[in-house]
DNA sequence: ACCATATATGCGAATCATCGCATAAGCGCC
DNA sequence: GGCGCTTATGCGATGATTCGCATATATGGT
């Protein structure tokens, strides 16, 4: 992956809160970003691929569900840019509200094995 | 500065060579950054701008020439991110013949005391 | 004042990113 | 096969980014 890749793929806010979601909370599914980012499922869809395919996160597959996790198998300089940038939004208010509204989520699809 | 700010001004690969530069090389000035990356002197001086509105960079008159440097007051995190982001682009070649270009260069303006 | 060097910017063209909407595709269940 | 739920994508519109070119601005020297 080309550096700007990543920072490009950074440079945007659904990403960042969708990153952090994923880094907070483990795996998520699209509908559970839709519920807690509260946007269209097409533009979570979109931004999710986009982080796929610069191979920033890892699909799942899960019955109807997609889980989309971390790639732990980044370079170092990667995984370092992606924690500083976790630090950068952790006390962001609008952070907090969407892990608060992912778990307040009735209605989550249940995880099988990875 | 917003999160996004920092990372959208490192997805362009003329913006990272010129942060490469500066950090390797301490101040560097538009003319200089004109002769090492072999770009044209309008699109250096944009870039430079672009950094120095988003507070990465900070410029210093002396005569005629505008030195940049790395701001050294930014956030933990920020920093974090271009240390990191170094890591990630000290082995490109492109880099490495950007500085050898800067040293090598004739008539590089002389520093006077910052 | 004039000129040379260095840097910044106004402007239009071309390119790229993102979005909403509709719709397709994948999966489980009956 | 048909239905419901979930996710992905084709398409056109809109807005942002970047660039080249010309030109303005700043500084020092003669």
């Amino acid at each position: 992956m080309k550096q700007t890749t990543l920072f490009h793929i950074l440079s945007d806010e659904t990403r960042l809160r969708a990153l952090a979601l994923m880094h907070n909370a483990g795996e998520v599914c699209v509908c559970e970003l839709v519920h807690a980012l509260q946007l269209s499922q097409p533009k979570i869809s979109r931004h999710m691929a986009a982080m796929r395919d610069a191979g920033l996160v890892l699909p799942r597959r899960d019955a109807q569900w997609v889980f989309y996790a971390p790639n732990p198998d980044l370079p170092d300089w990667q995984i370092q840019v992606l924690q500083s940038a976790m630090k950068g939004v952790k006390d962001e208010p609008a952070i907090a509200d969407d892990l608060s509204r992912l778990k307040s989520m009735s209605n989550r699809p249940e995880r099988c094995a990875a």
